[in-house]
DNA sequence: CATGAATGAGGGTTCATTCAT
DNA sequence: GATGAATGAACCCTCATTCAT
């Protein structure tokens, strides 16, 4: 079987790049993406700083990389929480719930996310990154809309549904740093915000 | 009147810190806080490198001042939104538009606030200087909800209180990045959600 | 022998050191501490001004292990010049030569020594550093008037070994700065000084 | 009178210049001379920065200026010590007492004078400001020994000059750090030194 | 492929000096 | 002459990137 070797090595770059994408999402999490240092980076994942440059060109590419990952694993999530729901028979509450809890989770567990998509001086190419999810996410979000609110107006559908998201993201700093006791009350409050403004657009009837 | 020559001098050296807040304002504001340099800032100001350091001993204090000053204009702007109203008297659209159009004008209008206080590794010292706005606009909302509905207990709407300003604050980004033949419907749909928002408390009674 | 590999680089990296310092004690020779910049120590020590601050965090600590150099160099000719010898069998001209010989040959082959340890603004961390010997010397030099001068009061041997050691070091900026031909009659001179200060003292019994 | 005008602004002048002098050794004495900055020394001489241009015209010409200035008081104390003495006729320890007491007794008055002659990167147009007084000094030593040991051959006696006058001035940093309550035994043991050495040259007949 | 020492451009900051007022 | 704000070259130090081993 000569296939396995560069199978193997190709599945040992793989876990390579996995561990150093998640050193990176480490660094860049304690540290902001500016401040983190490719050889702290290197560090964390038990590397040498050269080693890294193997795997990735430039910093840049390693938080594209990094990015790329993240959309990967919030479009699952996505996926996850969208595919095979039928979002017009739920109610409004249930589809807060199958949407909010998923991506909420995955931001309380990925603290390196907001360090990269939150960065006031984010590149084009990375800015390009998140878009599939967020297209992806508008796309069903508008779908949702049009399952819900047959006769609403396209224009009028694809700004609430950027509305929405946009309602959702804004909110997920609040509730990653709320404490623990008092975070659940956080996002029963979010899902009323949602809740409320599917309720207003949906009795426009 | 001799005490014309300090007085000019001392007005001649604000005006050159506000240029130099200004030049701050705008190269952060392109490029982040991390990536502007002091140079750059220098030469946006119009002045050297060396001039910049007479009025600011170093980039974290120049920081410092031009989140006071952004602290300070939004400060303003606040008190013109919330002082003399009677919030009780109005109709949630008024309340509404009473508060939010001016603190998105500002917004608009200083690019440079995200920078400075996005960034992901802000020092505390700069939060620091951000939590007199924050504790007042929550003071504010906190008492326009006290106003409208008083039988609500005191937990929920410091939280309901919170929340409204984390909405509010979230959906700012997605208005500034909004094109301007559309962005006041977009403005329109952020005081949906927080009409809606408030009028689902108020309806608890 | 898979222990030969770190002890190569540890000893790579001790001569490195090594020739950073010769470089460093160079350029202050030259230009004195406060004008050695970095770059012309690196330079100096063809290396890159990032690989200087691999092995010394800061010009400082640059200046701290080249001052503790001189002082464990210092520390072994003091030694070789004290150490297993009877300074009370000796005639007050063996003792000069042994002690004053040794050392006027440091300082004739560290011209660094003098820009390090010579300046007017030592911060107490280095003088911290030649404590040591100059303790060491003061003890020594004590130990030797005790021995010939056993009836001498202790605040008086102490006073003069510390004039002793005064004469002699004021005196190697003389010798350093007299050309060769005529270089050892000074020596020679300065050695009729100690003597004839170490008799005085021998003559009050 | 006409002539005042210009005298009494010349008087202005000088005064002005002496204040910075003042300042000057002041702020070397504390600083050392390349930690010292002419903007501190403006201040302390309380003047602008460009003022103190108008006198010097750079800060090494400062250092100069008070470099002679010093010499020149040094020239005048050495002068009240060695004019009309007759050498020849005193005790060894009186022409201790003569030369000696009023150099240390200027250099105890005058710290920014290490400051600025003691530097390790010193120019040698400074040096060259010392050589007047060196070589007086130098002078005069020798004629003392001329006028006490006739027969000395010239090069020996001017080598014992310049160990003369080195062994005092290396002694002087000794006795201006020892602290009060002992400094006048330093000083005796001092004199004891060059005595002894006057007198070992003098029984050589 | 891995290593980690080496690189060097560039950033924040200082300070001797200048110049408009 | 005096002022002091302005200048800008140069310094110390960092870190993304390279390369000999």
């Amino acid at each position: 079987m000569p296939e396995e070797r560069p199978r193997r090595r190709q599945a040992r770059g793989e876990r390579r790049i996995a561990e150093i994408l998640d050193a990176a999402a480490g660094v860049f999490a304690e540290a902001g993406f500016e401040r983190a240092t490719t050889n702290a980076i290197a560090a964390a994942a038990g590397i040498s700083p050269g080693s890294l440059y193997q795997f990735f060109p430039n910093k840049a590419a390693l938080a594209q990389a990094l990015a790329d990952r993240f959309v990967a694993e919030m479009a699952a999530a996505h996926r996850a929480a969208f595919d095979g729901t039928d979002f017009a028979a739920l109610s409004v509450g249930e589809v807060a719930d199958r949407v909010i809890d998923p991506i909420l989770e995955f931001n309380l567990d990925n603290p390196g996310f907001k360090a990269l998509f939150a960065r006031p001086d984010m590149p084009s190419d990375l800015a390009a990154a998140a878009q599939p999810i967020q297209g992806a996410l508008l796309g069903r979000v508008t779908a949702i809309l049009a399952a819900r609110v047959p006769g609403m107006p396209e224009p009028d559908r694809a700004r609430s549904a950027r509305v929405l998201i946009q309602i959702f993201q804004g909110m997920v700093p609040l509730v990653v740093s709320t404490p623990e006791p008092e975070r659940p009350a956080v996002i029963a409050e979010v899902k009323r915000v949602l809740i409320g403004y599917l309720a207003s657009i949906e009795s426009l009837k």
